[in-house]
Order: C-alpha cells, then structure tokens, then sequence
DNA sequence: ACCAAAAAGTTTGATATCGAACCAATGGAG
DNA sequence: CTCCATTGGTTCGATATCAAACTTTTTGGT
C-alpha cells in the first residue's frame, strides 16, 4: 500500500452525491453481473436469460411483436435483437413472419414448443428464486422497485 | 396477437414473490446496461467501465492488492481479472510485481499515469452524473442503496 | 518428511453485446 | 410525382466476460 491516503474525509462526505450514485451504479452492475451468471447456470434448453426473456414477453404480454419493438423493449441494439431472434428460431421456439402490412418489418411468434420452453425456465428458476427470501424479504423488493422503475425510465427516455 | 392470455389474475396477484423478485432482477439488470454503455462512451483514454473501476478502487482503497482479492471485489473471475490487469498494464497505469512472500501471488500497483487516468475519468463522468438528479433525486439512491447492499452481499455469500 | 488438496494465475474457446456501416422500404415536402 | 430523410433489419469487427482445463506453489495431515 503505497500511496494516496484516499482522502475519506472528502469523499464521505455527506454531500457528495456523485459518489452516491457511483456507488449505487455500482452495486447495481454486480447484482447484475451476479444474478444474471446464476439465472444463467440453471437455464434449461441452453438458453440464454435474454433469450427467455423474450420468450417470457411473448407468454406475459403476447406475440405478435416487431424485432424494433421488443428491441426498444428490452434496451438492445437492434442488432443484437436480430442475433437473439435467430437463436430462438434456430431451436424452434419462435416464428419470424414478414410483416404483411409493411415489407421493412417482421413479425415475431411464439411456438407451442418456445412455450413450454418458457414453462420449463420458469420451473428452473423456481427453486433459485426460493432461497432469495431468506436473505432478502419481498417487501424489500417491493420498497425499491418503484424507484429501480424511475431510474429505468429516466435512462431510457434521457439518452 | 395470437395465443395465452398471460393469466394476468394469477401471474400478477400480490403474493407472486416470484414475479416480484423477477421484475427487479429485470429492471437492474436493464439499468446495468444503460448506465454502462453510458459510463464506457465518455471514458477517456480507451478506458472500459471495469480498467476504470479497478484504477478506482487503487485511488479510494489503496493499492498493493492481489488480482485474487480484486476479482473477488469485483466479482469477476481470476481470468477476466487478468484480461483487465494485462490491458491496464499495456496502458501503463498499473504494474504487477510478483509476491516476494508467496510465489503463486502478484501485487497491484497504481503508476502516476493511472491515478492521472482515474483522474481524468471522475472529470469526464461529472457532467453525466450532474444530469441525473433532475429525474432521480440523490435522496431516492440514498434510500435504495442499503437494500442494494444486502442484496449484493447475500448473492456474494450465497453462490 | 511426504503427499494430497487447495489456491493463484493464465490460457482457451465460446457467447452476448455494442457501435457503425450497410441495404431496402416508407412516407412526407416540395 | 419525385426526392430524400427516416425507419426496420442485418452484418461486421471488436470487446468483455464466463467456465473449464492447466501449471505452479503452498499448506496441512499423517
């Protein structure tokens, strides 16, 4: 340990918002990171957390969707959305049609077998998500989740 | 929209802990992403959001460090701590000298290049942070942030 | 004193993602 | 009616990350 005590006094202090939000984004990527290699490790049919994300899309809110939408939707590039939609077709999970109504666009479709796909995900992740009350109460999701929302959305719509 | 009304009464009811935890694990894991292609278009110097977060860590917490225990802080593993190493390295901000007491370990040391580079990165994400309590007020990071913490800390101990 | 197990670091192969460049189709302004 | 700016989708090259296999060194039990 060499250098530069770090200067604590100045960087705790209380007004010192910017490194407030720092450490919230902080602590923000490593759930990420941490939570999404978990999810990750039991998925079932090798899919990936943003593959069933989308299948999970299609079953809560329907299909029916435009790769531009669920793009948007899901905060991708549009590119990476193309990559995402060709693995879950390739594994027979979903239909991409032409749009009929406009020949730039496509439409997305949910399979009987991506349902049950989705199903299966769901079973897998049950046991995982089990354990999290223990350590971490419902109520505290349900306390931080409208300002997580508030965040999203800010970032989202301030680009 | 063709098939599964999503049985909205059942999915969506108040005791679904599931679907609860589900949606914050989604929103942070969409946060994660918008802040951090954000954070990575400003950084100066080629800088990626995890070389900055290591330079970081040597300015506030000191360096001497070994990439074991920085992999653990960050929670990545040891081989993408030494991809981060290596390139923080190649730019001349660090320097990893072997462990004159254990010969499996190296240590970490920040150059006065780095902590320039630390420097000048804080400065370039300044205007970014300076936007945001507009949208999301400082008080709202300081209220979810201790949860943020017990979450993170119960995915670390609990893998 | 030895040997097996654990730990530190690296390498390798795979994957998801990004941004930028690209092409095709649409639709509004003149 | 004709352009041209906008939109939807794909492709390409680069990067960060992971898991797993591997080497070297340390440590602890017998």
């Amino acid at each position: 340990m060499t250098q530069i005590p770090a200067k604590p006094a100045r960087t705790a202090a209380a007004s010192d918002t910017a490194g407030l939000y720092f450490r919230m984004f902080s602590e923000i990527a490593i759930i990420a990171q941490l939570s999404g290699n978990r999810f990750q490790r039991v998925m079932p049919d090798g899919l990936s957390v943003a593959q069933f994300g989308l299948l999970n899309h299609c079953v809560r809110l329907g299909d029916g969707w435009t790769p531009a939408r669920l793009a948007a939707a899901f905060q991708v590039t549009r590119g990476t959305m193309t990559n995402t939609l060709q693995k879950l077709e390739a594994k027979g999970f979903i239909r991409v049609d032409p749009d009929p109504d406009d020949a730039r666009s496509k439409r997305v479709f949910l399979l009987v077998a991506g349902h049950a796909a989705q199903q299966a995900a769901v079973r897998a992740l049950a046991p995982e998500l089990a354990q999290l009350p223990a350590g971490f109460p419902p109520a505290l999701a349900s306390e931080i989740l409208p300002a997580l929302e508030r965040l999203r959305i800010w970032l989202d719509t301030n680009r």
